[in-house]
RNA sequence: UCCAGAGUAGCUCAAUGGUAGAGCGGGUGGCUGUUAACCACUAGGUUGUAGGUUCGAGCCCUACCUCUGGAGCCA
């Protein structure tokens, strides 16, 4: 007999299928002469309803069958007498192949957060747990299909580096030397130059130079990987370790940058609600009440376009008191965006042209010679969850921010060189995925949509 | 890292400075085509840790630990 999943079983068109069926008890209610089950088995959020006979064999294990224990059914589709499902199945061999005893800590009744991070090897385990990781899932898919329609490339880049690229975020360092006893040079530096790559080497923390030179030879490209930074940020929306969608695209400007970011985050919405109906259906009910009205929102709106100098005189104009100044030259603080997207325009907004001071020096500098063509997306309930620009293409104008910027000139001559040989304009941005989650569930913690999350002082899992 | 709040039974939470409780979960028994089942009984505690104030501290004070929310950094 073929092997049933939950999900296939509950969208059978008729019954009477004979079909075996293997999953977890999420729990058990006896009657004088037979034992309802509901099972699970992850293929989908809903249980399939067992009914197991007294006499059925197997039936002198039911009593040690308890919420957390590992089953398989032989048995019929029927449909159910009983109100609140279609289909059950009616056993005809019974088998228990793994106990859970009264240990087991995932209970019927709702749990916090916070508990169910402690136990991370479970949660998965429970219906909202289960739910997240199935639309993660399906939205990592959806990436790939988003771009490899669009003739995008996959690139993958490097997850060790040597270089600490822009010098932005602090990194983490990969090494194989004796941490008890490095070997020093002789003014009693370490000597990195005996590491296992013969100099100092990190985690990455973007993909985006790398992603740059594939974008010079393959046109269209994109990444998505991990990425790691060694913040000490103690915060719902940041880890240590994330994942990160970098597209970048030869021949186009900041306007085709944004378009292609509008596009993406609208795509990765509605292939999540076509796909995942039940799931996304349970994070409206129980975890974000606003979550539907708030996704179509996006869905149906067109993104409000405007520049940081609009940014600030709207803000600037607002009768609301901020803590932080609002100032041409001052980065657009949390309070800031949330004002622009949640209260005044309630939908995303692109912000564009800030100011050159407060960017980093491969953006593209503007004709006024006081900004920069980078973009972020904001959106209600995260704040930004894209920023990107168009790269600065001509040679002269980039070794004259990698200077100003007080950047090792040297350790970007490869850089430099895509501008030396056949430059062309080009722009990309990058993509949170775990924040691209959390908006797309209603998640409020980062911690909660990645399988084992890494923060300070977390990697026990 | 900074600011604020919180740590009490396995879980979720109560408890004027005066005998630590409930619901759920567990165990036992009962009932029922049940569905976060129901009914009865029952076990379960060094109140985060270490000091201090007090006749007396879960409650007040100090330090530390942990968690949560917000901020900074950012994606």
């Amino acid at each position: 007999m073929k092997r049933i999943k939950v999900r296939e079983a509950l969208e059978l068109e008729q019954a009477g299928e004979d079909v075996l069926v293997k999953g977890w008890v999420r729990t058990r209610r006896d009657s004088k002469t037979f034992s309802f089950l509901e099972v699970n088995d992850g293929s989908c959020l809903k249980n399939l309803q067992i009914i197991v006979d007294q006499g059925t064999p197997g039936y002198d294990q039911i009593h040690h069958t308890s919420t957390g224990a590992s089953v398989w059914i032989k048995g019929r589709v029927v449909e159910s007498q009983g109100k609140g499902q279609k289909w059950e199945v009616h056993a005809s061999e019974f088998g228990l192949i793994g106990r859970a005893d009264e240990s087991f800590p995932l209970q019927k009744k709702g749990h916090s957060m916070e508990y169910l991070r402690e136990i991370a090897h479970l949660r998965p385990r429970s219906n909202l747990f289960g739910a997240v990781f199935r639309v993660r899932s399906r939205l990592a898919y959806a990436v790939h299909n988003f771009f490899q329609e669009q003739g995008f490339c996959y690139i993958h880049t490097p997850i060790i580096t040597a270089s600490d690229c822009e010098g932005a975020g602090e990194l983490f360092r990969v090494t194989t030397l004796d941490l008890e006893n490095p070997p020093r040079r002789e003014d009693r530096r370490i000597d990195e130059t005996r590491d296992f790559f013969h100099r100092a080497a990190y985690l990455t923390v973007s993909g985006q130079l790398e992603a740059e030179v594939f974008a010079c030879s393959l046109g269209d490209v994109y990444t998505f990987g991990p990425t790691f930074r060694a913040e000490n940020s103690n915060t719902s929306r940041h880890a240590a370790e994330f994942w990160m969608i970098e597209p970048e695209m030869a021949f186009c400007d900041i306007h085709g940058d944004m378009d292609l970011a509008e596009q993406f985050v609208k795509f990765l919405i509605r292939d999540t609600l076509t796909h995942n109906p039940q799931d996304m259906d349970l994070f409206a009910r129980f975890v974000d009440k606003g979550l539907m009205e708030r996704l179509n929102f996006v869905l149906d709106k067109p993104f409000q376009r405007i520049t940081y100098s609009d940014a600030i005189g709207i803000l600037k104009e607002s009768d609301r008191s901020f803590d932080y100044p609002v100032e041409f030259g001052a980065n657009l603080q949390s309070e800031h965006e949330r004002f622009l997207t949640e209260e005044y325009f309630k939908c995303p907004v692109t912000v564009r042209d800030y100011p050159e001071s407060i960017k980093p020096f491969y953006m593209r500098r503007n004709d006024d010679g006081r900004t920069v063509a980078a973009m972020d997306v904001l959106v209600p309930g995260i704040g930004e969850i894209i920023g990107g620009s168009q790269r600065e293409e001509r040679p002269d104008v980039l070794m004259n921010n990698i200077r100003n910027a007080g950047l090792p000139e040297e350790e970007y001559w490869w850089y430099a060189d895509l501008r030396k040989y056949g430059t062309v304009p080009h722009s990309g941005f990058g993509l949170g995925f775990e924040r691209m989650l959390m908006f797309v569930t209603g998640m409020g913690n980062i911690r909660d949509v990645i399988p084992f999350a890494r923060t300070p002082g977390h990697a026990g899992f």
